[in-house]
DNA sequence: ATAAAAGAGATAATATGTTAACTATTTTTA
DNA sequence: TAAAAATAGTTAACATATTATCTCTTTTAT
């Protein structure tokens, strides 16, 4: 078997983590986690999204989602209603309070951003980018 | 700030998540979660790790690992002893049960990371784990 | 030598991940 | 059209992630 350092998976989650290393301190600064950052960018980039969408734009499953719309709704940030076709789905986007927090800090992870990229290179950010879409489509 | 998409944190969960849905099935055949299988892994290439190191090998905190090696010890997968020279620290390995589940395991993981080379390309993997470690190094 | 600081591991509290089962709707099918 | 199947979302139960705090041991500093 390959070498315990040589796993793909546990490569990629140590690499996750490293690259979080660049903007978990902005985040705990306006009290969001990680996942609800998540969110927050997907509704921000969709305006109005199903939970299902939203879960698969996020690369989470239902279950963890329905607690943190839960929270996030409890904060304020996020409304929901229910879609008018069909009783069953429910629409979710960010309240005028979400956008604020978000105007407010993207100006802070875009400079992140750009520090991460002077350390780590414009073209290796791009090969790699490449190289995980490609694996993201993969099935087995 | 970049497209929601284009978020390397975002990309790299996919990845990963992509990547191991060559493994899944596997692990859920014989019982063991991802976590689990990292721990086992390790145990296996280093023989014997204080909490720790073995923390540190498997890139998860202290409190998670609590949890999972008492799960293991249950079990019957680990051992643990304290070191003869710091009363502090204690020293994980594997049972003679963990390795039969492991040596049962093994080709079936090899045929699995096959099958993932074969659809992937074995330059691509090349490419993706050597950046990968670039960036896993970077601090911020 | 002794009090303070540092270190290893565990515990507590809360958030999230994961699978299975459940409710309420909608769609299919017989 | 009525029953079955499918779908969206939630709930339940358990495992893991995260931060803060705690205990115990070792090391440092005075």
């Amino acid at each position: 078997m390959r070498k315990f350092e040589d796993s793909l998976p546990l490569q990629l989650l140590k690499a996750r983590d490293a690259s979080m290393n660049f903007f978990r301190p902005l985040l705990q600064e306006n009290g969001v986690t990680e996942q609800q950052w998540r969110i927050l960018r997907a509704l921000h980039a969709y305006d109005e999204l199903e939970t299902k969408q939203l879960a698969k734009h996020c690369c989470m499953l239902s279950p963890s989602l329905t607690g943190i719309v839960n929270r996030l709704e409890q904060q304020g940030y996020i409304q929901r209603r229910k879609s008018p076709e069909d009783q069953r789905r429910i629409l979710l986007s960010l309240t005028d309070k979400a956008r604020d927090l978000f105007d407010k800090m993207s100006p802070d992870v875009d400079a992140r951003y750009k520090a991460f990229i002077d350390k780590f290179g414009e073209e290796k950010l791009q090969q790699l980018m490449t190289l995980l879409t490609e694996l993201s489509e993969l099935k087995p």
